[in-house]
DNA sequence: CTGCATCCTTATGGATACTG
DNA sequence: CAGTATCCATAAGGATGCAG
């Protein structure tokens, strides 16, 4: 955290900044894609589609996006429990931006992966 | 990093969350949205353009993007030495998603902010 | 089934000082 | 001027176990 410069900070009154530090949290994106294709899904449904990911940290991601109000989480009372999560309209709302960045990705992914390679090559990157 | 599952993991073939990766990085996307307002600018003036921002921090965010070849660097070999970094045309192509981006945070932060305020008051979801 | 409690490793970012 | 070199603090992510 910063120390006192909690209004003159270019980064803080930033809403970019503030949105994209969750957006580009490792899993978010994903699962908001995921909720995306449904109407709603469990919780270890969720877990399957995304093998790599832990309870926790699926959990935690879930749990951020609840609270920004881009997802709903609904619990069933029952035993065992049922949780249900799905996009809010807000979390709808985010899709196509994501649809025009994944699209821009394939697209240029090879002129960066290259690049990447190139940039490495010329020992200008340092490996350790 | 991942260990061995260089092939079978979700995340690893997903190109998205490769770009995200490095957009998602603190200052990024600001210094990509500095760069698209003006032709070319120099290190020093970036410096003070973001203040909070460190010159090895900064430098190694200009270094990543030019690394993807999304930034491009042009050394003028004077004393003292002048450099002047750009975006590429692929740099550019991304500028209009960040800006989308840009509206849809500044559209729904409210909404995004207040649900976060009311999401830890009651350190559950809330209540209908 | 859902997901928190722990503990741990690593990546990111920052402060400061110092060169070509 | 344009960075690197260190050293350090913190946070993100992961592994495992257990509880409601």
């Amino acid at each position: 955290m910063q120390k006192n410069r909690n209004n003159n900070s270019i980064i803080e009154i930033c809403p970019i900044r503030n949105i994209v530090a969750r957006l580009g949290t490792k899993w978010a994106l994903l699962v908001i894609v995921i909720l995306s294709e449904q109407e709603a899904i469990r919780f270890s449904e969720m877990c399957k589609l995304i093998p790599d990911i832990s309870s926790k940290v699926l959990s935690e991601t879930l749990k951020t996006l609840e609270a920004d109000g881009l997802v709903t989480r609904k619990v069933y009372p029952t035993v065992p429990p049922k949780v249900e999560y799905s996009l809010t309209d807000i979390g709808h709302s985010l899709v196509p931006i994501i649809q025009e960045l994944t699209e821009w990705a394939l697209k240029n992914m090879e002129a960066i992966m290259n690049n990447r390679e190139k940039f490495e090559k010329t020992g200008k990157h340092e490996d350790k």
